[in-house]
DNA sequence: CAGTATCCCGTGAGATACTG
DNA sequence: CAGTATCTCACGGGATACTG
């Protein structure tokens, strides 16, 4: 389970920005995400390098910050579907800035 | 001395961003140097909550990426001052996108 | 003041095994 | 397939002391 982790005294914006894009794969997980993957198994896929385990956390965090929200199938094999809320849709402004600015030369 | 961390085969932009900016103190520090701080006692009273171990750390790593420049005055007592480079100025383009999506409500 | 070198501890995260 | 619970250990980063 998470719990907020804002320091209570630094609350300017760039800060909670950070606190809920900055985890170590959270980017990538939403740009997969609006890349248009969904299922937990498809995301792990296409980051390897990350434990399914640190997904699970890091898709945790962004559905408590309300970025993603998770869809739960009670169906067998069981099936999750994660899709950008509209503050993520928003967030991804900001990734594709940071994405086409380390893309520059 | 920093060396490269980026993965080999993960060199996307958007990596790329995360790692240049994406130090547990970076975007402060790079916030408050575009602030007109230059100094690092200045910077490290600006962020109390950081060590003065680890502002070096991260403001060496910003230097290796060419984000800011190290200007080291050959007086007594010892100054320095750190500024942004062209690269420094034009992430703070996206520093300010993240700072007011994190505004929202 | 700026920066480095040591020591040392907490915790972040991998591996593994297990439940539904 | 999706997710949780343990065990374990490396290393990130604090405290401290020291050099220029």
């Amino acid at each position: 389970m998470y719990e907020k982790k804002i320091a209570k005294d630094l609350t300017c914006g760039l800060n909670i920005a950070i606190e809920v894009i900055g985890g170590k794969w959270k980017a990538n997980l939403l740009a997969n995400i609006s890349k248009g993957l969904k299922r937990p198994s498809e995301l792990h896929r296409s980051i390897p390098r990350a434990s399914a385990r640190m997904l699970n956390q890091q898709l945790s965090e962004l559905e408590f910050h309300s970025i993603v929200e998770k869809t739960i199938f009670n169906i067998l094999p069981t099936k999750v579907e994660y899709a950008l809320t509209p503050g993520g849709e928003s967030i991804m402004e900001v990734l594709r800035a940071m994405k086409s600015w380390g893309e520059r030369l």
